[in-house]
Formats: structure tokens, C-alpha cells, sequence
DNA sequence: CCTTTTCATCGACACTCATCGATATTGGAG
DNA sequence: CTCCAATATCGATGAGTGTCGATGAAAAGG
């Protein structure tokens, strides 16, 4: 299926101008030229996922109960009482944070151990000096 | 309204027993004590608003655009075609990233400049080490 | 075997959000 | 003042998401 955009307006048209001939409209354009490339969708989607995983308070509390933790390991019922969540909507927070990467869950007996992964965070603020 | 929690679990009544008396079962139970204090639920919910406006591949698209520019300050036409969004989209984004305080918005004449505000990603990844 | 405990998954519901077309608003040009 | 171009706002809609109760899965102990 063919992309086609229904907004069309005079700037796209000094471009075609300014880069065609003279750049004489430019000044009165609004078109600003680009220093660098920009992301590239996949880029966006990758970053943007990234930062969905830490965009609901219910997880950033998990993984700051996580990092606050002595022993480094939290189990899934030292994170329902704090946060007054249920049961299974904390495994399912859980689970996204497992997903994008962040933290780690290691299965001992009946109890399940989360913790960090290490440089996790880091490399999420990384991503925000690439944009 | 009271807030009841259905979900109990034996490990609080290991923690209440290893307050009020012995520490003997502490050994074998999964509740790990706290190193520092984790984030309260107020800052939780500041981060994960700032990091929601990251959230979105069209949203990190257009910080990098306005990043990408060489004159640091690009209008609303001139975000519309690398999207492949309609201008109301685009509209409705930018605007999200101006109330998170990442864009600042100028209007002059007909048209909409939008630059980066200094430090803005930064401190963004900042509220990240402090999870 | 059966029971208990912890945790994950499922199904459902309400709510939020990204997107668009239509419309309003603003500012320049004639 | 009138028309037009650029942008913001509105209303609607479909997809996504947070939350819960109910249920399933796995491990430990009797």
C-alpha cells in the first residue's frame, strides 16, 4: 500500500526550490538544514521501547526496591506489600522489566529472585545521549 | 476505604517474627533487608512521566530531528515527512515533549520553532541513576 | 499420594493513548 | 477586510495497557 501524505505544504516546496536552483527563498522558508542524521525508525523503536519499561510508577518502584536491596536479590513478596499491587500484577510488571532487559529472575525452590542486571541503567541513559 | 490486601504470605510473618524476637527464621525465608530507602511513591511517579515522554518511536524521532538540525530550531512542516504522520500527530506530540519540558516551543510569524532545551536529556538520565 | 506455599498465566474490564479528519485560530499577503 | 497558509485543538475510534480475581504450575513437606 502506497504511503501517501494528505498535508502538503509550501516549505517542501522551497526545498525543491532551494536545492534545485537558486536559495534565494530559503530565507523566508522554514526549512531548517540537518547538521547529522537523524535516528532511524528501528533506532526510535528500540529506544522507545527501552524507555516504555521505565514509564509506569509501579516499575520504577520495583527496580528502586531492587537497587535499595542489601542482598542485591528481592523476592515477588517483599514487592506487593510496598507498592499495595496485587500478586499478579506485580509479576506482570515484573515480567516487562525481565523483557526489556533490566532485571534478572532466578528461580530458587518456591521463591522466585529478582535483581539487577548489571549496567542496565546505564545503558538506558546512554541511549537518551544517542538521541 | 480501607485498603485490604487478599494476597498474604508467609513471609511477612517471617519478618514480624524476626522483629520481635529471634532472627533464626530469617535463614529461611525470602525477605531481604533494606540497604538505603527506595524511591517513594511521588518520585516514582515523576520519573515514569518523564521517561512516558520518551516512550513513543515518534517522540524520540523528533528530539533527534531537532538535535539533528544544525540551526538547533526545527518547525512543524519540517517534521511531518520523515514521520509519515499527519500534522495534527505531530501537533499532539511536540506538545507532549514541550509539558515534559523537553522542547521549547516559539511561534514566530506563521510558523512553530521547536529547540531542545539545554540539559534537558541529561537531566533525564540522571533521574535514572537515582533509581 | 495430598496439602500448602509461591509465583506465573489467563480472561475480563476499565482506562489511556496514538492516530486521524474536521475545525478553529493565528498571522501574513493582497 | 478578505483570502490563504501554518499550526493547534476537538471528537471519534481503534489499539494498547494496568489492574484484578481465578486458575494453573512447580516445589517442598507431610
Amino acid at each position: 500500500m502506497l504511503n501517501v501524505s494528505i498535508y502538503v505544504n509550501m516549505c517542501d516546496t522551497y526545498r525543491v526550490m532551494t536545492t534545485e536552483s537558486s536559495s534565494s527563498a530559503l530565507a523566508i522558508a522554514c526549512c531548517a538544514p540537518l547538521e547529522r542524521q537523524p535516528l532511524s525508525a528501528g533506532d526510535a523503536v528500540s529506544i522507545a521501547r527501552a524507555m516504555k519499561a521505565m514509564s509506569d510508577p509501579a516499575r520504577v518502584r520495583l527496580v528502586s526496591i531492587v537497587t535499595s536491596s542489601a542482598s542485591g536479590e528481592v523476592c515477588v513478596c517483599d514487592f506487593t506489600d510496598p507498592l499495595g499491587l496485587s500478586q499478579p500484577t506485580v509479576s506482570h510488571h515484573l515480567k516487562i522489566l525481565v523483557d526489556a532487559g533490566i532485571l534478572h529472575r532466578e528461580k530458587r525452590g518456591i521463591w522466585a529472585y529478582y535483581s539487577l542486571i548489571p549496567g542496565a541503567l546505564g545503558s538506558l541513559a546512554e541511549l537518551l545521549s544517542r538521541v
